[in-house]
DNA sequence: CTGAAAGCGCTAACAT
DNA sequence: ATGTTAGCGCTTTCAG
């Protein structure tokens, strides 16, 4: 492989001379050669490898109107993104999606409200094909700057202002998360267990409002009083834990929105001699990687595929963008990824 | 702002006519104006607000050979890159550096050994103007692949293969882990403790030797019972303490080579009943946010500036790219960031 | 100080 | 099946 000083790299031009055919034959084998003869389509490969040729992205961006890029674009201004486990595997899965279809990931990270500007101009410049972004808020500028663009885009998480999965304005990958909690509640009434407590995730997070939703769906008309509410920390969940134990010394069983959260929950458990699952059931959710199968006993919690939510959301955008290129093919829909109850020993 | 349908935007040459002068004028307004009259420059400017233009960055970096992106390329097989706080916030402090001076960030996954293939190919086709990658292994790729790709670097950490920062092959960024152990150390034994144990970080970590030498550095011809090895994990930090414990019990103080080891040491500690810091002072490394505030007693630390090393980063980069570009400047040499002792209860 | 003109390297009609 | 040609939108000499 030639070593190549800056400024100085062969040209398709260069290529074609070499293999002594017209820089349009060149272009086809190096764009996969279809319609070309086999000798030929030889020849220009042959070329390409000797000079080592590497096409120039600027110039057939410049024509063909598509980058090969697509930004995901992370407006957390807490430092959410990266503590969170979530996201990164989110990213994860992003990124090898994007990898296998030889398409790359800008990172634009908002870092305080003056970087909206930023972003939009550079989503606007033609820079990237699509984006993807992350749970949206009810006054998110993502969405209008994606528009304004003119480029599709996908959300990862319901965006608070659609109930609905099938509105089309938005499309976005979620997990089930109202199922999810179904699926937790219901089991642990199947458990025995009466008088069912509920840990709350933030009220301005759809993921934990469809998460307390659910629980409600399960346990009609349930008592406020089992109801606490927490932030999606560990110590939020034993702050919550600690109130519920207070108001409800009764209580048989806990449904705490993350595993954060119930494993904050089981600290307080512990420290009060409460036997867990004995006494009181315990079920998290998320199947959060360190942290579900750690504690002291494991958490039965609801597990979700969240690099594969993350895949899902690449394959969406890109599956957008060749319906761009080819002009067919179906507009992106919401997706609902399952989730499933990982029994542990909590409850 | 005029909504944009995709491939209709207006280009320089409509702001050209629409303002009533030449391309080449309205581009020199477009890139700063100057040596352009003032009424030309407003009346451009106007155009350019009226139409909603937006500079086609394809066309600009096939003339000017400069993207305006750099690349970040993550190395890292094990997950360790999105766990460790470590890094985020150093991407953290890249962003916001190369944000500063309108560069855009490429994120470079690398999901497996084949991927450095792909990235090979990328960095030497003409997508960023610069790479930033981190904690080189002795026979990491990446180096190879910037030289060939004709493209400058900075490397987080130094590489294992220097020892010697003014090596000018490949210019870091690294704290001054040597350093800060021994400020770590020289604290405790001005405490009067005298059997001051350690426990390290893998052996191939720089920054864990490193810390090592540091702690020998001030502990000369220590007995190497004194030290056991950790793998920079709450557990690993746990294990090495018990065996410290077996192997040591008259020992005094410990200096952990990262606070994560150190919290897995201090749980230790509390279950057997050692008081800290009144038989066993404890000092960790790096004072990561939530952990080293955290425990009980919260630890002292050796501090670092964590994003202010990706900035750093990020601005030695940027410094080569203006070199490049100018053709004048001096070389990128790479950087000792300092650390200082964070007091708190441990010790 | 401003304009005219020449490409940057590539793809995609359109010919052949 | 292959070659010819016309740009993509921009910057940058070079004249004026």
């Amino acid at each position: 492989m030639p070593e190549q000083s800056p400024g100085s790299r062969p040209t398709l031009e260069a290529v074609a001379a070499r293999a002594g055919v017209s820089r349009a034959t060149a272009s086809r084998v190096v764009n996969g050669g279809d319609g070309v003869r086999k000798p030929l389509v030889d020849k220009v490969l042959k070329a390409v490898d000797e000079l080592g040729y590497i096409p120039n992205h600027a110039a057939r961006t410049l024509v063909t109107r598509r980058t090969g890029a697509v930004a995901v674009v992370i407006a957390e201004p807490e430092t959410r993104f990266f503590s969170d486990p979530f996201f990164s595997q989110q990213i994860r899965g992003i990124s090898k999606e994007l990898t296998a279809h030889d398409t790359q990931l800008v990172l634009l990270l908002v870092e305080g409200p003056g970087d909206f500007d930023r972003i939009a101009r550079y989503l606007a410049g033609g820079h990237v094909d699509g984006a993807l972004a992350f749970s949206l808020h009810t006054d998110d500028p993502v969405p209008a700057m994606t528009r304004r663009a003119g480029i599709p885009a996908v959300y990862g998480g319901r965006p608070s202002w659609t109930a609905d999965p099938g509105d089309q304005a938005v499309p976005y990958v979620d997990a089930d998360n109202r199922g999810g909690a179904r699926l937790a509640v219901q089991y642990l009434r199947d458990l025995g267990r009466r008088r069912i407590a509920h840990i709350a995730g933030p009220a301005d997070q759809t993921s934990a409002m469809d998460r307390l939703d659910g629980y409600r769906d399960v346990l009609l008309d349930v008592d406020p009083t089992l109801v606490a509410d927490g932030a999606f920390t560990v110590e939020s969940g034993a702050r919550a834990m600690a109130e519920l134990l207070e108001r409800r010394p009764d209580l048989d069983a806990v449904f705490a929105a993350n595993d954060l959260m119930a494993s904050g929950a089981l600290r307080v458990l512990r420290e009060r001699g409460i036997s867990v699952p004995g006494q009181v059931a315990l079920v998290g959710f998320d199947d959060m990687d360190s942290v579900a199968s750690e504690t002291d006993p494991p958490l039965t919690t609801v597990g979700q595929e969240i690099e594969g939510q993350g895949r899902l959301m690449a394959r969406l955008l890109l599956r957008a963008l060749d319906r761009e290129r080819t002009g067919s093919g179906d507009v992106p829909e919401s997706v609902i990824t399952p989730v499933t109850l990982v029994r542990r020993a909590s409850a």
